[in-house]
RNA sequence: GGAGGAAUGGCAGAGUGGUCGAAUGCGGCGGUCUUGAAAACCGUUGAGGGUCAAACCUCCGGGGGUUCGAAUCCCUCUUCCUCCGCCA
């Protein structure tokens, strides 16, 4: 939710930024000023009648004190119109409140501006790609058949479990997945980020602090019973860890990575591009989150690209950085880096992050704030990347570093997995 | 799951119908003193709305009610604590 006076202040130059977006938010924006400025005027009104009624019963209460309880009934007369009318307004105002608060959820955040104006991710811009994209060749084994082939992975199992889109790790793959989260957990904590561990299930007020609600329920699994949603990001929980907080400068910034499980409903995709890890419903994720003053914001999400960056070359993978266009842009982001990894069988790229600066989007809905220069609170930016998505890196690693006799394991995870190949 | 108790400012903790946004202590900040620091002393110190600035309004876990007037009384929800039961 973009704060009010920000819409207040730089309405034209918001109309543009989300021009890019394809959104015309002329209109939307002059409904929010309307209705800012009804609520406001309503609010005006009963704070008058508030101040008269708080008037009226000191002065009805000196009355009683000093024995004049007639005067003092008389008094009250006044006062039943008051409540009345106090009422009336009072119920106007949420009205009015509720009215607003709709209109603002309705806008997205403003691109920054060096995202690119573009309707689908045609337009995202490569920023980066590092060296060949051809691990294998055209003998390349996809993932799912390097899973069965080594008994790695068991997708069937997991629809008769589950359903389809919750495959069973095995042995050394299952090892392999540990491994890799062991090992991002333990980059991300020597560069700064306090590891946590949080509730997988979350209430409805995390997910409107983070943007998933309202109008986005659709993509997470739902406890009906007891209102909580399962997790789609470790973003969630982790953010809204300092939702209502006011955090001192100097506490700033606030760095944690947490790995959790992600669930995902993902309705409506199907097809050859969603076999085997490319797409699933429950998946493991390691997530890096920030907190920070507005000034070291853009700072901060190059110290996170930089960060990812540093994970995928450690681990050798042919990866690509798209800056993603206004089309492509999520809802509650300013801009957002998106990794892509090369998946040597498919031939094609497959997103293993997505790196980004959600400004105050967030931190307004949060009620997050820091102490500026002055000691006055102010709404912080939050960022968030994945550091990363497990079952892609996984299916790439499989991939690209598929031999004839077996699959090597990249040299930073040995430690971690106790063995250096597969088969 | 059963029975009790509690929820107040950064923290601790007063306050049971009227000038209480709220005593006091601690902590924080500023100052006096000091070569410097500590101690001591003095002052200051919640958030939001509103205003050029003020006035003013709202907030004592959430919601509702009683009353001219609620932190204080009533209802309800949530959370926490104690005891019992169950349990990884």
């Amino acid at each position: 939710m973009l704060p009010l006076n920000t819409i207040r202040e730089n309405a034209d130059t918001l109309v543009r930024a989300l021009a890019k977006r394809g959104l015309d938010a002329q209109p939307m924006i002059d409904e929010v000023l309307e209705l800012d400025q009804q609520r406001r005027d309503v609010q005006t009104r009963l704070d008058a009648t508030l101040a008269e009624a708080n008037q009226l019963s000191r002065e009805i209460g000196n009355l009683f004190k000093t024995g004049k309880a007639k005067e003092a009934q008389e008094l009250k007369a006044r006062s039943g119109e008051l409540k009345e009318l106090s009422k009336e307004l009072s119920e106007a105002l949420n009205t009015a409140a509720e009215a607003l608060q709709q209109a603002l959820y309705q806008l997205p955040n403003a691109p920054h501006d060096l995202v690119p104006a573009g309707s689908s991710e045609t337009d995202n811009e490569v920023v980066f790609q590092s060296g060949e994209t051809t691990a294998a060749g055209g003998e390349a084994l996809p993932h799912w058949e390097l899973a069965a082939k080594y008994n790695l992975i068991d997708f069937e199992l997991g629809v008769k479990i589950t359903g389809a889109g919750f495959p069973v790790y095995k042995g050394r793959g299952a090892r392999l997945q540990r491994a890799l989260i062991s090992y991002f957990l333990d980059r991300n904590t020597e560069s700064g980020y306090e590891e946590v561990q949080v509730p997988h299930l979350v209430n409805e007020a995390s997910g409107y602090g983070t943007g998933q609600l309202p109008d986005k329920e659709g993509q997470m699994y739902e406890l009906r019973d007891d209102k909580l949603f399962l997790i789609p990001t470790a973003e969630v929980p982790v953010t809204n860890m300092l939702r209502d907080v006011i955090v001192e400068r100097a506490q700033l910034p606030l760095r944690y990575t947490a790995y959790t499980p992600c669930f995902r409903r993902e309705a409506g995709s199907y097809g050859a591009h969603v076999r085997g890890l490319n797409r699933l419903h429950q998946f493991d994720k390691v997530e890096i989150v920030r907190v920070e003053e507005p000034a070291n914001s853009y700072q901060a999400l190059d110290e996170m690209v930089a960060h990812v960056k540093a994970l995928l070359e450690s681990l050798q993978l042919p990866y690509r950085i798209l800056r993603l266009c206004g089309g492509d842009l999520g809802f509650t982001s300013a801009l957002t880096y998106d990794f892509e990894v090369w998946s040597a069988a498919q031939e094609r790229w497959l997103e293993v992050s997505s790196v980004s600066n959600f400004e105050a989007f967030q931190a307004n809905r949060l009620k997050l704030r820091y102490r500026d220069a002055n000691n006055k609170p102010q709404l912080a930016h939050t960022l968030n990347g994945s550091a990363l998505a497990l079952p892609r890196i996984l299916a790439c690693i499989l991939e690209d570093y598929q031999e004839a006799e077996g699959i090597r394991i990249p040299d930073v995870l040995v430690p971690y997995t106790g063995f250096d190949r597969i088969g």
